[in-house]
RNA sequence: GGGCGAUUAGCUCAGCGGUAGAGCGCUUCGUUCACAUCGAAGAUGUCAGCGGUUCAAAUCCGUUAUCGCCCACCA
């Protein structure tokens, strides 16, 4: 059987992908030796929606090289794949597609359709990734493939995993054990989607801004002195004035002020402080007053040192207002527009005035500051009209502009709005793009601070590593300075918060006025009278209804009877729990049958932060919450491979959450990887062009080449920088192995062969060097140098097997070595196929079926274990010197010019022993490789060119060829050279501190290359005299 | 404003105490029984600057410059 002459990737890939699968090679504990240590490692899941990008290729060919290299040895190895479920993500995609179908949304078909269209969605397009996984050669146990929504209501047949139990059950032990909290907060708001995200989620960029100036007048035309100082306490500027100036980047939440601030200690303000001012916007009847309150949050240095306060829609502004009990007063709703909801201006200014006054006002959430003719209007829209207003009425501060005529030279003075034109930073969502609004809203939190602990200290004590190391400090840089993480999502795809609310019945005794424990009429009516509707509530968590009931059953179980028995039911909403409530109360009033009272519950909307699933990743892929035996044999895992931007995304929040529910770390390794680049070191994106899509070079160059590609170019620490160049030149690298085992199959070569014990000293050799690689490529393994391991693998098959091995084997093959050199070329591939496997699996198992009768296939091969002890150094001596012999021959002949067809006679001139055992042993391989008649003893003479080798001097007599001139300039520049490092070596060893310091090792090493060197000079030397004697 | 990283051949990058390497590109030569997706020979570096530690520095320390990235609430 003749191999073709290249490997054809295409179809062999498909064809192995398929054996591999049909042979279950992937499997957990597949070619696991008895009793081994388990491997294992779990995907960091692509999103549904996601398709193969390169970043993608790299991360999974690293966990690849890996699982694959430690299955070959023998480890119990498992590798987990799955996907996450991308709430906002897969929401968008699924919306998008209804809109082009021209559907109607989802919020006129309704959750539970909308959930099926989006199950529906995943079922057919969610493969995507996988099968382009496939296609890399990812070994997971694909039968293994975990859904961090699989078993989540309404998932349809084949997708009934328990993922869902778990993050459920975390959930509802976490709320019990207080780590899950429920609040009012600030929290960053995606006016695109509607929803709270995480402040991981928002992307700080700056961008071009301004910043206005505007004057706060003081309440009652009050006025001060208003004094400057520099910082020699010299007056610079005395002014009286009647306002405060205030400087703000976004004019409309003026509208929301609740204070101005200045530092404690600012003279300029201490006359004021306390005073009340006026906010310059609003209907002029209805102006608003908000006080003048001190805190250590305004910077005196930074523009006037004065600070509106608004607590609603800035972050800073809420701690200030939440430190000195100012009420928030929201202005925007959920879509970023200006609220329409709400009391009046008028009475919303009333009230605002009143707690300006100092006086309680308690829930100010009603209260709604926008005037009327704002009310409805976009953020930004609503901010150019306040700017006018403003402008108009002559409250903005200013400065004289000069301007001066150029043909008359008059002078124009005019006084110009102060409007800085400058680059802010503002906050924008990253899956959205728009401005994100700080938003007050009730949202569940999870108490980073609580569970944060034992995640920093299993990395301070090693327990967990992170690799690079550099990216232990920034783990550690942000758990330390950790914030709550906001939980609670308002969208429909993913885990709906397992909490449920009921009506707080039993305020302030308000229920059972006379304390006899039972409700009368009179109790009733008050109840339905004084409005159900403004009663808060209690809320439990728990796994399901069942179960939310009983404890809801506990909760009632204090009320006056008969209301402690009425029937927990569960409604959609607090609206229907009121009607259904008083519907019972009512029924209950006119039969006295207590059985109509019911007790309705309904059930937080929100669902859960697509993070808070995959912080579960792996403890619920392998079962849990079931004591699954997988759990027990592959948690916690071993690796963890993942690029550095999901870093605190993920990875921190996997370790603190497995080490708050299991009490254990989740992996012992993080390697973290860099971001792909383009061959020009930018980020690749869709809107520069310049992504490349490793489907296309798997296409063009098959699979190993860009895995090959990658693992060269993954330094660790580094960005590797990709250009198709680089993965043509792998694809050489693939053809190359590929004809070095044509070679090899033409020449009667099997594989499948024990580890033979040649005699000939080409084959002792080579096993040395294959020795080497061995144990260099298992060191760069076992340190994640995975590029390392790649080079050295290329270098090795390349620089030494086909360059050299391949060519003495030639001679070898036509004499008496034949067999033995049939065995070991044999055996030599087979560990290079083995050990390039994990990096290259495709072409290896290729290879590996042709040259012989397997009784498995690679993917099981048995990785080799062999290193130091196959080391001949005498071989290694012997073969070096031919090399060099033969480099020396080549080089000679090309500067002098000598036709490559050209066979001149090889004269020995002189030679020492081991020099002589040399030729002898090799004699043919020298004559093949370096193009030259057998070897004879002989002298120089005319015509001839010298060559030198540590301990002989050859002459090759090539005739009217030679140029006595250019002849004597190659041996001179050769002496200089030679001369030049000889040099460098004497020095040193001549320095007495060198000799005296340095290891005894290095001073050996350095005087047996000055002898090899001065061995060089004086023979070069001495063909230079021979030379020009004739 | 903090933190991290980079600066090495024309290009993209390894190396991280013993005197510079790879791939691509370039020049010359080559139909020698694996491979032109190839072979042979070659050219090309004050290892960013400055200072220090050391017998010895691309490699360790300090500093400057430039370029990246991450984090951060300056109105």
């Amino acid at each position: 059987m003749a191999m073709e002459k290249n490997f054809d990737a295409n179809t062999a890939e498909a064809r192995i992908a398929g054996e591999w699968a049909a042979s279950d090679a992937f499997a957990a504990g597949a070619n696991a030796k008895p009793g081994a240590e388990s491997f294992s490692v779990v995907i960091p899941p692509p999103n549904v929606t996601g398709s193969l990008h390169i970043g993608h290729a790299l991360n999974n060919t690293l966990q690849d090289i890996l699982v694959r290299w430690h299955r070959m040895r023998g480890f119990d190895t498992l590798w987990q794949p799955g996907q996450d479920h991308a709430g906002i993500a897969t929401q968008m995609v699924v919306e998008r597609q209804m809109a082009q179908r021209q559907e109607p949304n989802r919020r006129e078909i309704g959750r539970e359709a909308f959930l099926q269209k989006v199950w529906a969605w995943k079922q057919e397009s969610g493969d995507t990734i996988i099968e382009q996984l496939k296609r890399l050669g990812a070994s997971c146990d694909w039968s293994r493939n975990a859904f961090t929504m699989s078993g989540a209501p309404g998932a349809p047949a084949g997708e009934e995993g328990n993922f869902h139990d778990a993050v459920i059950k975390v959930f509802v032990e976490m709320h019990d054990k207080g780590l899950i909290y429920r609040g009012k907060r600030l929290v960053n708001w995606d006016p695109h989607f509607e929803t709270a995200i995480s402040d991981l989620e928002v992307e700080n960029r700056e961008v071009p801004g301004h910043m206005w100036h505007f004057k706060y007048p003081l309440a009652g035309g009050a006025t001060y002195e208003y004094v400057e100082r520099d910082e020699d306490g010299n007056v610079t500027l005395r002014e009286t004035r009647d306002y405060i100036s205030i400087a703000t980047t976004r004019p409309e939440t003026m509208l929301g002020d609740g204070a101005v601030a200045v530092h404690p200690d600012d003279a300029r303000y201490a006359p004021i402080v306390g005073q009340l001012c006026e906010i310059p916007v609003g209907p002029k009847q209805h102006r608003r007053l908000i006080p003048i309150i001190t805190d250590e949050y305004p910077d005196p240095d930074f523009g006037s040192g004065a600070v509106k306060i608004t607590g609603a829609h800035d972050f800073n502004d809420y701690g200030v207002a939440m430190r000195n009990n100012i009420p928030l007063y929201a202005l925007m709703d959920g879509k970023g527009a200006m609220r329409q909801d709400g009391l009046s201006y008028e009475e919303s200014a009333e009230i605002a005035t009143r707690a300006a006054n100092g006086e309680d006002v308690g829930d100010v959430s009603n209260v709604n500051l926008v005037p009327e003719e704002l009310r409805g209007l976009d953020r930004f829209e609503a901010r150019k009209l306040v700017i006018e207003q403003i402008s108009a009425e002559g409250l903005a501060v200013t400065y004289l502009h000069k301007e001066i005529e150029k043909e008359t030279g008059a002078e124009h003075l005019e006084r110009r709005a102060l409007v800085e034109s400058k680059p802010i930073m503002q906050p924008f969502g990253d899956r959205s793009g728009v401005v994100i609004e700080p938003m007050l809203t009730d949202q569940w939190f999870v108490d980073t601070a609580k569970i944060v602990g034992p995640a920093l200290d299993a990395v301070r004590s090693g327990q967990t590593k992170i690799l690079p190391e550099q990216h232990e400090k920034v783990y550690f840089h942000w758990l330390e300075n950790i914030e709550p993480w906001t939980i609670s999502r308002q969208l429909w795809w993913g885990h709906q918060i397992p909490v449920w609310y009921g009506l707080n019945l039993s305020l302030e005794g308000q229920v059972d006025d006379d304390h006899d424990g039972a409700l009368d009429d009179v109790e009733i009516f008050a109840l339905l009278e004084e409005g159900l509707v403004h009663r808060d509530e209690i809320h439990h968590a728990a796994s399901g209804f069942a179960d939310v009931a009983e404890k809801f059953r506990d909760s009632i179980a204090g009320l006056p009877q008969p209301l402690e028995i009425a029937r927990v039911i569960e409604v959609a909403n607090r609206e229907a729990a009121v009607d259904a409530f008083a519907q019972g109360l009512a029924d209950y009033n006119l039969t006295q049958d207590p059985t109509k009272l019911v007790y309705p519950v309904w059930r937080d909307p929100d669902v859960l932060d697509t993070w808070f699933s995959s912080g579960l990743w792996p403890i619920g892929t392998l079962g849990w919450p079931e004591q699954t035996p997988e759990l027990a044999r592959y948690f916690p895992t071993s690796t963890l491979i993942t690029g550095f931007d999901i870093i605190f995304f993920w990875v921190a929040r996997m370790m603190m959450m497995q080490l708050a529910v299991v009490g254990d770390v989740p992996f012992r390794t993080v390697y973290v990887h860099g971001l792909v680049r383009d061959e020009k070191g930018a980020k690749m994106s869709k809107s520069k062009g310049n992504v490349i899509d490793p489907l296309t070079l798997i296409d063009q160059f098959g699979a190993d080449a860009l895995r090959f590609t990658l693992t060269s170019m993954a330094a660790m620490g580094r960005d590797p920088k990709l250009g198709p160049k680089h993965v043509e030149a792998n694809r050489n690298f693939v053809t190359k192995i590929w004809n070095a085992t044509r070679f090899a199959e033409m020449n009667g070569v099997r594989g499948g062969v024990a580890r033979p014990e040649p005699k000939h000293v080409v084959n002792r050799w080579i096993i040395a060097e294959l020795a080497r690689i061995r144990m260099a490529t298992d060191e760069a393994l076992e340190s994640y140098r995975f590029n390392d391991a790649a080079t050295g693998l290329y270098a090795f098959v390349w620089g030494k097997v086909c360059d050299w091995y391949v060519e003495f084997s030639k001679p070898l093959f036509d004499g008496e070595h034949r067999e033995e050199t049939q065995a070991t070329m044999g055996w030599v591939l087979d560990q290079c196929y083995t050990m390039l496997h994990p990096i290259m699996p495709f072409v290896t198992e290729e290879l590996w079926a042709l040259t012989g009768d397997r009784p498995k296939m690679l993917v099981h091969g048995d990785w080799p274990e062999f290193g130091a002890e196959l080391i001949d150094a005498e071989a290694d001596r012997q073969m070096n010197w031919v090399i060099a012999l033969i480099e020396n021959i080549r080089s000679a002949r090309a500067q002098i010019g000598v036709p490559a067809g050209a066979r001149p006679d090889l004269i020995v001139t002189e030679a020492d022993e081991a020099a002589r055992a040399a030729l002898a042993a090799n004699g043919p391989l020298i004559e093949r490789l370096a193009r030259v008649n057998p070897p004879a003893d002989g002298a120089m003479g005319p015509g001839m060119i010298s060559v030198a080798a540590l301990g002989a001097s050859f002459a090759l007599p090539v005739g009217e060829m030679i140029d006595v001139k250019a002849e004597s300039a190659r041996l001179e520049k050769s002496v200089a050279k030679t001369e030049k490092d000889a040099q460098g070596l004497r020095g040193r060893l001549s320095n007495p501190k060198f000799v005296e310091n340095a290891e005894a090792e290095v001073i050996e090493e350095t005087r047996e290359k000055l002898a090899a060197l001065e061995d060089d000079v004086s023979r070069i030397r001495a063909a230079l005299a021979q030379l020009q004697a004739m």
